[in-house]
DNA sequence: TGTACATCAGTGAACGCGCGTTCACTGATGTAC
DNA sequence: TGTACATCAGTGAACGCGCGTTCACTGATGTAC
């Protein structure tokens, strides 16, 4: 907590203008969610944090709300860019490398649930709830989401899976890998089972080692 | 929200002493939660809620939070209700039986999650985070765990399940039913993609029909 | 290059509110004799 | 059966607080001439 102490104090701004204070709040408010949670960050908090009257924040977001949601939003990018930095640990076109990138995708969700469990919480809840129309366009355009599907398709491609699962490997994986992210983070299920639950997708979707 | 007024005005209790009023405080918090969410209420409201002061909740909970967490423990056991009574739909030693126990059971889960969604966040969010020694205890008399043991084990006995995954099947089902559940209600996945990860799981665990 | 001025990006005081919790209290209850 | 009294289960006023948001404002900036 002692890292959420406002800067204000510490170091007054030598200037009047902040320069880029819509991503400075999302920045801070991103920052002070991962280490307290949603429920515990004020706006008020958030933009004593950035060294800035409370007020400024309306300059940039009409209420707090759309300010948390703005740092939902920014944070499924983040969420790919783990996932696509642990993918490129094994590139290479074999059936074993295709593989350790499925798992390396999963593992990278997991870990990001694990690692940064307030921010995993804010995704998934319901700050970021969507309606059902929204819900098709944002997933379309995810880049996890791709990740995913190009991932699967290596897999088809070389005969790893099969096929009379592929048209459910999207749902299917990231179904059981969200459950036993948040089932686990929560607390319902003890850490270890997630390799198991790698391995329970592999055997399920068919794939032949 | 109208249904969410005080009673105290409408018909002030005639007997200064309440009864069980750990009870009514439970059950008043519960349907505020399942109106509003855990997020909009307050010890106050629950308590003008049943009729009675603010501070009368104190002799039963210690602070709001434990209030709270009371809420959520008495929900995995209505949870597990329903299970049973979707269940009780089929009965019979067949092996058609069985499947249809099985779906019933993860149905039940996603109809739970969609019809009461805020109870199934409080259920499965912070509020009823637990740490890892809680988790295997809880788990373990939880009556939802036990349904799905004793299901798998009836598809298991009737030769309806691939033996190799059979280990793997209570993580497997619960954290892609869940997983599926909660991307559905926070709007991340279709509506009826539900069915078809039921499908995804009987297929992946080697159901033969 | 210098000046006037519109626009921008902040300030800071104030608003009204509902919250969780504490505290001394009192009316109701039930039990011992 | 009646009474005294300890215990129980509430009341209600008060506390101090931090919150989201509004508002009139002002200092900084940059552009036109």
């Amino acid at each position: 907590m002692s890292a959420l102490k406002p800067l204000r104090s510490l170091k007054p701004r030598a200037n009047y203008h902040h320069g880029n204070l819509e991503k400075a709040l999302i920045d801070a408010a991103t920052e002070m969610i991962r280490e307290s949670g949603v429920e515990h960050i004020s706006l008020r908090a958030v933009a004593a944090y950035v060294g800035v009257s409370p007020s400024a924040a309306y300059h940039y977001f009409p209420d707090k709300d759309a300010l948390i949601s703005g740092v939902g939003q920014s944070l499924f990018d983040k969420l790919a860019d783990r996932q696509e930095a642990a993918m490129a640990a094994y590139p290479g076109e074999s059936r074993e490398a295709a593989l350790a990138r499925f798992r390396a995708l999963g593992r990278a969700y997991f870990d990001w649930g694990n690692t940064e469990t307030n921010l995993f919480r804010l995704m998934f809840g319901v700050f970021c709830s969507l309606d059902q129309k929204d819900a098709l366009a944002a997933r379309d355009e995810s880049r996890a989401w791709i990740l995913l599907q190009r991932s699967l398709d290596d897999l088809a491609d070389r005969g790893a899976i099969n096929p009379a699962l592929r048209p459910y490997g999207e749902i299917l994986a990231w179904s059981a890998v969200h459950g036993a992210t948040s089932l686990i983070v929560e607390g319902h299920l003890p850490k270890d089972v997630f390799e198991s639950i790698l391995d329970a997708i592999e055997i399920s979707l068919g794939v032949v080692k």
